[in-house]
DNA sequence: GACAAATAGTTCATCAGTTTGATTAAGCGT
DNA sequence: ACGCTTAATCAAACTGATGAACTATTTGTC
């Protein structure tokens, strides 16, 4: 049970240069300012810096006011550095895309997939990142192709495991089967996962160190970010917060426990609550549009839903501790009401009034949140060191020793380094 | 903002020292089965070890038997290198007492501390542990004070919250208190968390690296080890799993939410509910007795405890995903019933089910488990690296090189049996 | 406008800790 | 006794961060 890996320079460097790269992806910062920020002397941060300029994923992009002495130099990620492509499915639909190392969404096209038939689906899929690829909009790099499914999964692996009502997919090996369409590394994670880190690098996560996020659609999904790092469940697949039991008399859940979240708060648990006493109500929109009318039924309604979410909320933040709360799903459209009633709900225990205000936000990412999520999972991946940061786009070059991917010396020559 | 510290050769190996230490504390370990563990070099192993050595932390115990080749020489902590001070308090008592690095027990004695007057209560405790230094039990280095009590505290500042009943203690900063009678840093922990590391490094916790410890009396706390590593949750306090709502539906909780674990699986909400069909119970251990016996009631009642502890359970195994529960507390008399119960409820979800089968252990630390845990507090510091391991300046000054003269065994029985 | 004070970034020798590879030590099986 | 294996150690090489000196640039002051 060798817990993390163990240290040596070569880890050394590895976790010093993370730190830098992660830090410049939440806007752009000076070399002095991430010798302060990270701990490492001035010095040490400049050769890092210079490291990763050389390799083209920082650019000094201008200097920042100073109060008396030299200007800092600003430095960023180069957006045209790489690019990841995304692929996203739910249950009523997918969507595929390429966005760039800013996160900013360089092209996007639904993707029609087949309902009934496994081998045709994937077919389906194999196509549109064919066409994504083949739309010019790649600028350079490919960093990876990044998925999202619902439900769980198992990352590690690259497997759906059995999510509800998406059966088509279980037990598929997505990655598996993409990898050679994409000809690079493909990556699979849960939605919720995926949005959490996506609202982290570029939503409404962006300003705090830690946070829930909380999924709010047919199902209940969420995931949790620590300490600026995700917190990972089982097999890095998501937490299973939708079956978090908020009533343990209540009705079985398929799950096996009883009175599970989603059983009270997903949006069609509570629309089917709703349809009991107001038949004509057929989607979510018009039940929040009703309740902004004042409806006190819906408004009833609402505020239970809040409470039960808010049950939840409490429960992790119990055991977490966290900064705030971030809300996204379908629950968005017209989204402050329910916003409002969760922040009160989740402000009232002692526990957290203890600790301090919990903000409860709506996500920023906007309409194409899931797909810039997926494309994200794999910009992550390389924020986070794991994808080799060097060369080959041009594939299979005859390299007989598959160890360590060898720096270009070539490069380190030129600024006259090598000792 | 900082996330972890940054690294630098100091850094590194600190870390290196500490997984060293931490894996020699699990058992006996040759050289080369750490260096395999941790992933270091034999080379850099037999550095980190022969300094450990040096100031007398460790000492080689024997020889394992080898599969033809040398036999790997093994190492152990040395346990009268140093001793920890420890202090329980609950509500109903305390004690204080001194383990060795191993995790002995080498002195306790109960104390009786004032229930109405604060300074009074203070100066009991400064008696007692003068008396604890003064017993002539102490071994080697004096590495800390450990502190245990009930429900939150702010381990940063050493102080004690505000736990319901406890009213005497609330806003104490009891290390700062302290510090100056027994000369050696303290340490305060509420005594789940502190209950929870100790069944790590001493009881059921052991084998497994990643667990949930449920502490159920009074109240209901929880600690979590992931990883090998402790959760920690606001400011190292416990994680409030006692107020984890099961029942959003249910009656208020002094929290501020509804429906909290407490309210229903606590030992004296289960035994109020006993005695309004069973009047004439007065304790917990009557009830137990009964249910035993085969009394329907207390039976059912006993269930339900179960359905309600293994409800907060599973919501925290479905965040987290752990090898195990361990549980202790009061509920440890004749306790295996209700470990068999919930053993049964928690196993019986999907998620679970998917997963693996989650053991639930009840404790194995004995009847001295909190004062151990207490002490244990200091010895963890101590293993974490977060002591200096520099001579200190109590009485005991002298070698702490090898060869001290009161070390009896300088070589145990050949083949250690080890794991 | 010159100069001092302050801050940003670079250079290079040095240092600490790990690795590498050779060497010694010790045990098993035939 | 021999060969093979594994354990622990030693010395040299390597790596990446440090520290102090140095350059570059800007603000503020007289």
């Amino acid at each position: 049970m060798a817990e993390e890996k163990a240290l040596n320079a070569a880890q050394m460097k590895f976790v010093n240069r993370r730190k830098v790269l992660r830090l410049i992806r939440r806007g752009a910062v000076a070399r002095s300012e991430l010798a302060k920020e990270i701990g490492l002397t001035r010095a040490s941060i400049s050769v890092i810096v210079a490291d990763l300029i050389n390799q083209g994923v920082l650019v000094e992009t201008g200097l920042r006011r100073s109060a008396g002495g030299r200007k800092p130099v600003l430095l960023e990620l180069r957006p045209d550095f790489a690019c990841a492509l995304g692929l996203t499915i739910s249950r009523v639909g997918a969507e595929a895309g390429l966005i760039d190392l800013g996160g900013r969404l360089l092209f996007r096209c639904p993707v029609i997939i087949s309902r009934t038939n496994r081998a045709r689906a994937v077919l389906d899929i194999k196509h549109a990142l064919r066409s994504v690829l083949g739309s010019g909009a790649l600028e350079g790099r490919l960093l990876g192709l990044g998925l999202s499914t619902p439900g769980p999964v198992d990352a590690v692996t690259g497997t759906i495991l059995a999510p509800p009502n998406f059966d088509l997919w279980h037990g598929m090996a997505l990655c598996e089967k993409l990898i050679d369409t994409v000809g690079c590394p493909a990556f699979l994670e849960n939605n919720a996962q995926a949005l959490t880190m996506a609202e982290k690098a570029y939503g409404a996560g962006r300003e705090f160190s830690s946070f829930v996020l909380l999924v709010v659609e047919s199902g209940i999904g969420a995931g949790i970010v620590r300490g600026d790092e995700r917190h990972v469940g089982w097999r890095s697949a998501g937490n299973e917060v939708g079956h978090t039991s908020i009533n343990f008399d209540g009705p079985r859940c398929s799950c096996g426990l009883r009175g599970c979240v989603e059983l009270y708060a997903s949006v069609p648990a509570v629309l089917r609550l709703a349809q009991k006493e107001r038949p004509r109500l057929t989607s979510w929109q018009e039940f929040v549009d009703l309740a902004h009318e004042g409806d006190p039924v819906c408004r009833r309604l609402m505020d239970d839903q809040a409470r039960a979410l808010s049950t939840v909320l409490v429960n992790v933040l119990n055991v977490f501790e966290l900064d705030a709360v971030v809300l996204t799903g379908d629950i968005l459209y017209r989204g402050d009401m329910l916003r409002a009633a969760i922040g009160r709900y989740v402000n009232q225990t002692a526990i957290n009034r203890q600790l301090h205000h919990v903000p409860v936000r709506l996500s920023t990412l906007g309409e194409h949140a899931e797909l810039m999520a997926a494309a994200g999972i794999a910009i992550e991946r390389f924020v986070q060191g794991e994808l080799e940061p060097e060369v080959s786009d041009i594939s299979h070059q005859g390299s007989p020793l598959p160890g360590r991917p060898s720096r270009p010396d070539s490069v380190r020559a030129v600024d006259g380094s090598g000792r």
